[in-house]
DNA sequence: TTATAGATTGCCT
DNA sequence: GGCAATCTATAAT
């Protein structure tokens, strides 16, 4: 079902902009449900639909690394919103978020999990997968730190990058999909402040992590 | 200068 | 279901 839904064009005109993102990050967690996270390489589109986010607010929210303030190491959360906020985690892998609100308000939505839809070869190799079994299809891009790992996705590369030019190769686009029903649930693998609801997933859909 | 916790994953029992 | 691996930012000595 998944592999004869696949995208081989990305129109321009359907990036999102920077207006998209200058706002509450629990409204563009939301809205960015459903959208399409797409890196595009000499031709070759790879990523999938966004189907798990969370939302990251500023100072008020303890489990915010802009909790503390700004610092070097999250100085994206309090620039202009559209941006890729790219850390290091554990040892071993990235996170993903994007910058929300006006430059000088901190607030982000990380990206937790994607359906696969192009690029599913490029995706088990930067995962480091002999196949893509279609059993296992979940192991590709669901859970935040394989998502980077799918669509290559380091601190290096992609920390600072603008996500809402025709320059960029790393994109989310609307292709008017709309998901049917969305669920807000607790934030996955935080400590402090838990008990908000600022998880958001698309209701049913296989490609959540859990 | 040293210690510790962390927005995770994969392998172990 | 439990836990080690591994790097970095930040807190504690």
């Amino acid at each position: 079902m998944f592999l004869n839904n696949q995208i081989t064009k990305l129109p321009n005109n359907q990036i999102l902009t920077r207006e998209f993102y200058d706002r509450d990050p629990r409204r563009v967690a939301r809205d960015l449900l459903g959208k399409l996270l797409v890196r595009r390489t000499h031709g070759a589109l790879v990523g999938g639909r966004i189907v798990e986010a969370e939302a990251y607010l500023g100072e008020s929210d303890a489990a915010a690394h802009a909790a503390a303030g700004q610092t070097l190491r999250n100085a994206v959360l309090f620039g202009p919103p559209g941006h890729a906020y790219v850390y290091f985690i554990y040892g071993n892998y990235f996170c993903l978020n994007v910058s929300c609100m006006p430059e000088g308000k901190a607030g982000c939505v990380l990206f937790r999990a994607l359906e696969p839809l192009c690029g599913l070869e490029q995706m088990a190799q930067a995962r480091a997968l002999a196949a893509v079994p279609q059993k296992k299809l979940r192991l590709l891009a669901t859970g935040p730190g394989r998502l980077t790992q799918a669509l290559g996705i380091t601190r290096e590369r992609d920390n600072g990058k603008d996500l809402t030019t025709t320059a960029s190769d790393l994109v989310i686009v609307d292709d008017g999909f709309r998901p049917k029903h969305v669920l807000r649930t607790a934030r996955i693998g935080i400590t402090k402040n838990p008990e908000q609801m600022l998880r958001y997933v698309i209701d049913g859909n296989a490609f959540v992590s859990r």
